[in-house]
DNA sequence: CAAATTACATAGATAACCTATGCATATCAA
DNA sequence: TTGATATGCATAGGTTATCTATGTAATTTG
């Protein structure tokens, strides 16, 4: 079954399969859902709550819950948006650029023994592997410009 | 940054993006596990309980709640083990194959649109993708005395 | 200004996990 | 054989992660 539709099939489930070990064994406190949020936050800087679900693919009350949690750790800190006072700017606070580093820390230190020693084609490979995740994710996520579309 | 420590970093963010965005945009009614042990039930023939919590690296009580589920859907059958009466033999139904070809036709629709018009070489990176998930996932999971590794 | 819209919060439900523990069967030592 | 221990699975109870539906307050609009 080497035919295309099998493909995506495969990789979603290597995909998975690495993943959920990866946060079953990478050892850090900080639930998942917590530490995708301090890495968006990282990448983004200070955001709405909106902004945040879009970017996260999940839902506005997940991420209003998840920032709860995040502020009563100390690790986010919130200001009214100067154009619109429905809306919080939400960013990391020092301790949350802690927290995260050290998130980053367990995680490298999860697929260590296996990148370690790798030579520099290996490497390139694995370059490649997540190259092809974030295009794939860029192009099934993003409204799709081929003429496959029909309303816009 | 692009020095070996973050690649690991890189790889698990990306593979647990892909791996979400798809789980929330694949349209199956069957919950994310139940599919999973599906896929599992497929690929290991009839298992124990115990077998199938470690080819998935999730606890043994995980599977067991999830079987039991499968069993109500009448997508799973038990044996006893000739071998040892506390041991059950797990496998799929027919109507549990049919459970499971359904999910990997929603997984493929889902990442169809990306897929679709990629060309040998793009086809041909995507696989290398999926390899390098598998090997990774191989390498992190074995035990690290394996002869593979430079040093001891 | 009233109505509609927007931004976020809350409520309530389900799924997916885990650890701790219980119970039955197997195995082993003496 | 029998008591101790190990093993295979089930149950209990708790946490995290999500969702949809809905509420509340601020903003925009006719």
């Amino acid at each position: 079954m080497t035919e295309p539709t099998s493909l995506g099939n495969e990789l979603l489930r290597s995909a998975a399969r690495l993943s959920r070990w990866a946060s079953r064994h990478a050892s850090f406190d900080v639930p998942f859902a917590q530490a995708r949020l301090l890495a968006l936050l990282d990448e983004l800087g200070p955001s709405r709550v909106s902004a945040l679900a879009a970017a996260d693919h999940s839902s506005q009350p997940s991420i209003t819950t998840q920032l709860h949690r995040l502020e009563a750790a100390g690790w986010v800190e919130r200001a009214v948006d100067p154009d619109d006072a429905r809306a919080s700017l939400v960013s990391l606070s020092p301790a949350g650029k802690d927290a995260l580093e050290d998130v980053r820390r367990a995680r490298v230190a999860v697929l260590a023994p296996a990148l370690d020693g790798l030579d520099a084609t290996a490497l390139a490979r694995v370059r490649v592997a997540i190259d092809v995740l974030d295009e794939l994710l860029a192009a099934a996520a993003e409204p799709p410009s081929h003429p496959t579309r029909k309303d816009g």
